[in-house]
DNA sequence: TAGGCCATCTGGTCCT
DNA sequence: AGGACCAGATGGCCTA
């Protein structure tokens, strides 16, 4: 039930312990000796009963700060979640996402797919546009796979075909990574939706590890930080952060 | 050593 | 009343 012993701190020396020392260092607890069975001592009368309102207090306080340290923690389970499921190196080698990294980067990646995805639908509706258009002359029939492809249909393709890889080197699906993955078809401009992958020292020089980390093409959705328009509200929040 | 990031505590506010 | 949520404060750890 508590998270307390379930946690997914990643922290090994997590604070947990000083919470009790920097509890009892209050001031609510210099008034009051505590004897070795964990009675308090007031006034040299011995008050066992729990309606003690220092006790209560305590045990209130103590119950307020689980729930809180709880809650946090779900937190951190629900970002470590979002951040599985980033495009972005999730190798031992490669540092773990900042809070504020995650969610911007998620932010930007799900306007990228958005628009993407838009961008797919337009493309299908051209091919089966122009085919009925054209019904009435026969025409070879073309498995999917040898439709020619928008570069930006192909490059989806190709993110899709290496979605496994990605999985284990995300950001990698650069050009070379592209070219192991992409259909037969796909000119060598197949990856040209996909990220760049960062050096790693970029990586770790880069406050919020997304700026300069993707190759930016004109017009496309990018993940990249510096390319997204941001609302006021989180342009703020970045500015916010930057300026830290 | 400064700065970034984080966990935790704590008091306030809102909701059920 | 109790719990969830939030934001400020505090202190620890890590890296450049």
């Amino acid at each position: 039930m508590d998270s307390d012993t379930g946690s997914t701190c990643s922290r090994s020396s997590s604070p947990d312990l000083a919470v009790d020392s920097s509890f009892f260092s209050s001031k609510i607890f210099q008034q009051a000796e505590r004897t070795s069975n964990g009675s308090l001592v007031s006034g040299g009368k011995i008050q066992n009963r729990p309606e003690n309102p220092k006790e209560d207090l305590q045990e209130l306080r103590l119950k307020v700060n689980s729930r809180e340290r709880k809650r946090m923690h779900d937190l951190n389970q629900a970002m470590d979640g979002l951040r599985e499921v980033m495009p972005y190196a999730q190798g031992p080698s490669v540092r773990k996402l900042s809070k504020i990294s995650t969610l911007l980067l998620a932010r930007n990646y799900i306007l990228m797919l958005s628009s993407s995805l838009e961008e797919m639908k337009k493309l299908v509706g051209e091919v089966y546009g122009s085919s009925v258009a054209q019904n009435h002359a026969p025409r070879p029939v073309l498995a999917p796979s040898q439709l020619p492809l928008h570069p930006l249909a192909q490059s989806l393709h190709s993110l899709a075909s290496g979605a496994v890889a990605m999985s284990s080197t995300p950001l990698q699906h650069t050009s070379t990574h592209m070219a192991t993955a992409q259909a037969p078809h796909s000119p060598p401009s197949a990856g040209y939706l996909g990220f760049h992958a960062p050096p790693i020292p970029s990586l770790l020089k880069d406050p919020l590890h997304l700026a300069g980390s993707y190759r930016h093409f004109p017009g496309m959705p990018c993940p990249c930080s510096l390319c997204q328009p941001l609302p006021v509200s989180t342009a703020s929040l970045h500015a916010l952060s930057m300026s830290k």
